[in-house]
DNA sequence: CTGCACAGACTACACGTGTAAACTGTCCTG
DNA sequence: CAGGACAGTTTACACGTGTAGTCTGTGCAG
């Protein structure tokens, strides 16, 4: 597990996070900025600080160029099946099973993701 | 949604929480800091900060009795549906098929995991 | 060349959390 | 009755986070 590398990013953090895989490519502080500033209603600064803290906790790399790009250090599939995981051990005991059994009671799934869902077992199968 | 109610519970607090969920009925503190001590090496005063703040909370209430006892006030299915469902918003865009397609892609699931899955599709169906 | 605009760094500050010590009040025991 | 054990309250304090202001350095426009 990357355990350490993905170091707990928050909840403003994971939004600057979404930005960059999205783009695919580095992106200058400005560009983040701009689109947070518009989406979220963030100050630059604000959003520098984000950034800062993700390539402080090695979850984003920052590289000179005129200006700084930054880009994602972890993967957008890395970070979710890591922060899933710790959901699964936090509430369901470490059994995944569990979880999408209490998804199934509580309606969490809809008739139509019941049915890809058999199928997707069923390939997987 | 309980949102309100729910109101954030924390790592710690959860721990709390789940002894509650166990015990079934209501608890002295004397009870849970014993357990807790036991368990997490928390001492006496941090199992009643925890305790207080759940109260605090709104997840637990006290009653008085020779001593005061505590009873969760959200059942542990509750917290779970509404803390699995944030982590469907939060990463997954909301749905929670995309959420179980990540499971079975990477393998979080086993393959008797998945056995058991589908009977219970099938069921559901 | 000089001042300004903007990138980036540093500082700030309140609130939640993990963790716990210190204090206070009360009941039991000697 | 006096002192101790322990329930319950108050206070503490460092660290993470959300949110942002201020300071500094530098390259471009005039």
């Amino acid at each position: 597990m990357q355990n350490e590398l993905a170091e707990k990013i928050s909840d403003a953090e994971l939004e600057v996070m979404k930005l960059l895989w999205q783009a695919g490519d580095a992106l200058p502080v400005t560009e983040i900025r701009e689109r947070l500033q518009r989406t979220k209603g963030w100050e630059a600064t604000t959003v520098k600080t984000l950034v800062s803290r993700l390539v402080s906790k090695g979850a984003v790399r920052q590289e000179k160029r005129n200006v700084y790009y930054y880009s994602p250090l972890i993967t957008e599939r890395e970070y979710n099946a890591w922060a899933t995981d710790s959901l699964i051990r936090r509430l369901y005991n470490g059994s995944a099973r569990q979880l999408v059994a209490a998804l199934v009671r509580s309606e969490g799934l809809t008739q139509s993701d019941v049915e890809e869902l058999r199928q997707m077992f069923r390939v997987e199968d």
